[in-house]
RNA sequence: GUGGGUGUAGCUCAGCCGGUAGAGCGCUGCGUUGUGGUCGCAGAUGUCGCGGGUUCAAGUCCCGUCACUCACCCCA
């Protein structure tokens, strides 16, 4: 409260014990994709800013006022990536990965910048785990996508979650829909910086939250009444297959992606409990944006699931995550002569799977099983100068008050009986 | 960028119509000599966000400011 320093506004902080349910959320969300064929790909937090502008597109809020952008030394400007995308496409065109078999699977995990008022659910750095799918155009890889999301919520115990799913159309379509859209939000009321809106990016209207916009788009003409015959092809082969899976979706007719690149398949998934900012996750199919980075036009199709609100989304639901206790055992020594004996054993405790730790700082026992007490430990092991003597140690069970000495030269007999497994809630 | 709410102990918060600061939890110690968690007793801790104004007197009223927060816009 009075030190010097506070973090940057808008980015969350994970300590103890909450920083256990960070990682356990982003493993699982990550968990999915590494059994379906997805490799890792780590990359850099900032790119060149051009990168994003074509990429996301410039007529996205993202780019156009949300980027962490600055100049380097060499007179570069590089900006913090606001999503994932671009820059596995980036990676993929400049390495050749897609010179093998297609398509090329692909996950990361990480943070994004984008530079926003914050607020719940809403921050400045956030954690994301992503995949992309690159070189096919299949419907079913589609539908395998969007299970993968789904299958990492449902793996959380999550259950108020809606997966909402559409098509916007692909090169062919598109720009003839986006036409009439046009010409017909021309005939709307519309403020200032909607109607801008109208002109540059359409599409994006359509989901506006107020509802003094959305009486009046009740008329709109909409993507999935427009499609090509091969669109309205690939999206009901997409639901189909997702029914197979048994995947439960809901179709939004007006759900608009953000970001400039996606065609065809887009989704989201969404929660109740979040406040505002309900999307837990979305993502689709991006069919010309590698083209459009200078790279050969393979299409593609991916995610992003953000790890902040997931674990929000969790609390909400008041989900107990089976998280291991931080230790097992906590070691006290009650003399110097004690001490030395006592680390020894202690690391050979760790290095048989025992999450161990030593009461460094106890001036007596009483102290000591008071520090493995709050330590959270199920057990103490004593080691004085009685137990030394004999070669044995203590070991007490801090739940039930029962002791017991064990011969401390056959640690890996009785080591396996200190282990104490998470329970799932 | 726009609007609302809130800033008091480490945490959660109380503090009425102004009278020089409190609770619970947590923390430290004691109650046994080598036995914690329960219980009992004792104790420590605050620029009452910051600056200004009104007043004999401001945590309390007024103005400003900063921070946090929720919401709009937008998104994970």
């Amino acid at each position: 409260m009075s030190s010097d320093f506070r973090a940057p506004k808008g980015v969350p902080e994970y300590f103890p014990p909450v920083s256990a349910g960070f990682l356990y959320v982003r493993d699982a969300l990550a968990a999915p994709a590494q059994r379906s064929g997805y490799g890792y790909i780590e990359l850099p937090v900032f790119e060149e800013t051009a990168l994003f502008e074509r990429g996301v597109g410039e007529s996205s809020d993202v780019v156009s006022k949300e980027m962490y952008t600055f100049t380097d030394r060499g007179d570069r400007s590089i900006t913090l990536r606001p999503e994932g995308t671009a820059g596995v496409m980036r990676a993929v065109v400049e390495h050749g990965l897609h010179r093998g078999p297609l398509p090329v699977k692909l996950w990361y995990a990480g943070a994004f910048f984008r530079a926003e008022r914050p607020q719940r659910g809403r921050y400045r750095q956030l954690q994301q785990v992503g995949l992309e799918a690159i070189g096919s155009t299949a419907p079913a890889l589609d539908a395998e996508v969007i299970a993968l999301a789904n299958e990492g919520f449902a793996s959380l115990g999550l259950r108020s979650y809606e997966l909402q799913l559409t098509s916007l159309g692909c090169a062919q379509c598109r720009p003839i829909y986006r036409e009439l859209l046009r010409a017909f939000l021309l005939t709307c009321d519309l403020d200032e910086a909607t109607r801008l809106r109208a002109g540059l990016n359409p599409l994006r209207v359509l989901d506006d939250k107020r509802e003094a916009v959305q009486r009046q788009l009740v008329t709109a003409p909409l993507p999935v009444d427009h499609l090509c015959a091969d669109c309205t092809e690939h999206f009901a082969s997409v639901c189909s297959t997702l029914d197979l899976l048994n995947v439960t979706w809901v179709a939004n007719p007006r759900l608009v992606r953000g970001l400039d690149y996606y065609t065809r398949t887009a989704f989201e998934f969404t929660h109740r409990g979040l406040g505002a900012q309900s999307g837990i996750g979305g993502g689709g199919r991006y069919d010309g944006l590698m083209a459009s980075l200078g790279g050969s036009d393979l299409s593609g199709i991916g995610f992003g699931l953000g790890v902040d609100r997931t674990l929000l989304a969790v609390e909400a639901e008041g989900i107990n995550l089976p998280i291991a206790p931080t230790i097992d055992v906590v070691g006290i020594a009650t003399s110097v002569l004690s001490q030395d004996a006592l680390i020894l054993i202690i690391q050979r405790l760790r290095h048989l799977g025992v999450r161990a730790d030593i009461a460094y700082d106890s001036r007596s026992l009483k102290a000591g099983l008071k520090t493995a007490n709050r330590l959270g430990a199920r057990w103490a092991m004593i080691l004085g100068d009685d137990e030394l003597a004999e070669g044995l140690v203590a070991i007490k069970d801090l739940r039930t008050g029962e002791q017991v000495h064990h011969s401390n030269d056959a640690i890996e007999r009785w080591a396996p009986s200190l282990q104490w497994r998470a329970q799932s809630s």
